[in-house]
DNA sequence: ACGTATTGCGCAATTA
DNA sequence: ATAATTGCGCAATACG
């Protein structure tokens, strides 16, 4: 998503009430010429095409689509009345944009804590599960072993099987409804 | 963190000097960390030196003084040296704070990302586990009534003890399984 | 040709 | 005094 990088000049200009319109120490030399405003970086700034050294022909370039050179209201664009709605309905749009940006941070981190307290739920639950089946596999073998001996044994009569009444396998342990 | 009370006025105001000095030559040398832009072609703006004229004269470098005196140095504070440079400064620690903000919203996301598979982990071992119980409590509730047919039919030995140790199992009742 | 949405950046006020 | 944050506006893009 985007990417660019931009130059950084300080160049700010002032806006609200005074205008302060100043020329421009000009940029180096040197960069007038290469520089220009590259997609992958450019320079920017540029506070007033004085001289509009830029803007070949207006329309003269014969047949091409798209002759751009029209910016001028009056000396300068930023006194435009347009201009200072454009950039006013630009830092609405900021504004929500960040606004919005913030917003889904902040509900991405809560998303955070509500998996994770998920998390904690679902592995309480299994730690649980495990038990269950870990006490039933015992109680199996137990039985088993019974088993064996009242074959084994006969003799012994039929009491033994009563040696795991413990019963009750999930002694109040089952009831885990989870909230939510 | 978050103080809030801002003024909104837009009482910015420039003064005249605007400087087009280039500061940047601080880039991150390696920082191959995660910034930069992934342009296709590099090329990336010359950086250009040139700045730094530091060394404000201190008068010997020891002491420092800070006169309590007013607050212009030179002419406009603007045009101080010690303004820029505590600009330049102030600038790269916002760049570096913005950074760092990014940097962890997006591992906030990646830690929903990794949670969230965890998540469904833990389900899946969840919906295993209840499986197996369930189908164990199944197998003892069988064994329960061959014990009784047992008991009942050979002839009333002592066995009867066993009768309620089958009890409640909680057949198939326990699996409650959240529905999420 | 246009308008909104994003994004990088610098400034200035706060906060720590 | 310094570094870190934060709200804000600007301008260049990215999207539609």
């Amino acid at each position: 998503m985007s990417r660019q990088t931009q130059q950084k000049i300080t160049t700010h200009q002032n806006r609200g009430s005074v205008r302060v319109i100043q020329d421009q120490a000009s940029v180096p030399a040197a960069a007038t010429t290469t520089l220009s405003d590259p997609p992958g970086g450019g320079l920017q700034q540029v506070p007033q095409p004085q001289l509009v050294p830029v803007t070949p022909a207006g329309g003269g370039g014969g047949g091409k689509a798209t002759p751009p050179s029209k910016m001028k209201k009056t000396s300068g664009d930023k006194d435009s009345d347009e201009y200072r709605q454009r950039r006013e309905r630009n830092n609405l749009a900021v504004k929500k944009s960040r606004m919005r940006s913030k917003q889904k941070a902040q509900d991405t981190q809560q998303r955070v804590n509500e998996l994770k307290e998920e998390n904690e739920r679902l592995e309480a639950k299994i730690k649980l599960l495990s038990k269950e089946l870990s006490v039933l596999k015992d109680l199996f073998l137990e039985h088993a072993h019974n088993l064996a001996d009242n074959v084994q044994a006969p003799g012994a009569e039929g009491a033994s099987p009563a040696h795991n009444n413990n019963n009750n396998i999930n002694n109040g342990a089952c009831n885990n409804n989870n909230g939510q």
